[in-house]
DNA sequence: GATCGGTCTTGCCAGTGTCAAGATACTGTG
DNA sequence: CACAGTATCTTGACACTGGCAAGACCGATC
């Protein structure tokens, strides 16, 4: 229960900040448990002991992750009474939580690489979620017509995901069509929050 | 120039095709090279002659992906004169395009791992958002207020990419909030769509 | 029919993930 | 304080991977 443990003072938590960064330098493809293991300074086999296997260091850098944006979004969503106003602030701050780490973003929601299952990713996730789903369903009372707040929760939320995955194909496609390339991806994040908004009624 | 060329018929495209059978079984993660030399039943290093290397192979495989995309979403399109309505069905054969083809739509947009800047890459994923562009400029024209076209098409691009990512993620949240499945893919696309249109004004 | 370029194979190397076994340092108990 | 036990980490080994170099083979061209 000590703070500091043997040759490290928390060897599992540098391994998941070791491992970020080494996945936002060469991306989730370049990743390498050996790799981790050297930059922290310890033998090939001592993230085994910590994490199972690869999947599983993954993993945690994956639910770290979650609870960065869980926490960007709680944070930008303070203060700010219309729910609508809110939403579109919070879509803000995920796509620039995702840019801030990206090490930990590219790996959130890989299925082939992360264990979903596990109940700390499924506790984070939907801790995510929830502050999406409360903004949608305060918004929710407020549409002349009823709306489904799952599906529009799940709305908002694939879009920013879809806006992180794809900023960068928008920036190679916009300057092939001459229109220059587009805003900073904070400010794309609140165009569409926007009109998706708007379309809530 | 002959169609039959030494061992096989087309090696190259058999290898495309057997990339995107394995990475559909074990997702791109799980993708090797020699699993796909094996496979096809040639030697390990006959791939490198015809892509490279595998990031020359899962560039082939992404865009063999946006090239299934294109054909799915413009022959969704044809026939349906109404732009709005249109633009719904073609974000449901977007997802349903993605869901028909799993190991190639897993890489499609996986900077890490495919070379982006490619130019049968960027032709290819021109093609695709020309599709989409054309049908929201058609919206733009009879909307209240001035619509953004190049902003409003990559809204239902990103959408549909993250939905792509988000779905299986959105199918365990639900459950877990007892609030049981989704719908199939292509049903939660429609009523992103349809939202999103209404938002258009 | 010899030559030659395109196609594929074989062999090799460093690097990887995972497992088993051992060494080391910390912890609690007498 | 001694000693045993456990968590932590290291070492060593294995099969596997991507990429390179060298060679073998096929098919067509002169």
């Amino acid at each position: 229960m000590n703070d500091k443990s043997y040759h490290h003072g928390d060897l599992a938590q540098e391994l998941r900040l070791v491992a970020a960064d080494l996945i936002a330098e060469r991306g989730a493809g370049g990743f390498s448990l050996r790799e981790v293991a050297r930059r922290a300074g310890v033998s090939h086999a001592a993230p085994t002991h910590h994490f199972g296997d690869a999947t599983g260091l993954l993993t945690a850098v994956a639910i770290d992750a979650l609870r960065h944006l869980h926490a960007a979004v709680t944070n930008a969503a303070e203060g700010i009474d219309d729910p609508r106003r809110r939403l579109v602030a919070m879509g803000r701050a995920y796509v620039e939580a995702s840019a801030a780490h990206p090490g930990h973003c590219a790996v959130a929601f890989r299925h082939d690489l992360v264990n979903e299952t596990d109940p700390s990713y499924l506790e984070a996730a939907d801790a995510a979620h929830g502050v999406f789903f409360a903004t949608v369903a305060e918004i929710a009372e407020t549409t002349a017509e009823p709306l489904d707040v799952g599906t529009a929760t799940s709305l908002g939320w694939a879009t920013m995901q879809g806006l992180v995955e794809l900023y960068s194909n928008m920036e190679e496609i916009g300057e092939r069509h001459g229109q220059g390339s587009p805003p900073p991806i904070g400010t794309v994040a609140e165009q569409f929050a926007e009109i998706i908004v708007k379309g809530f009624g």
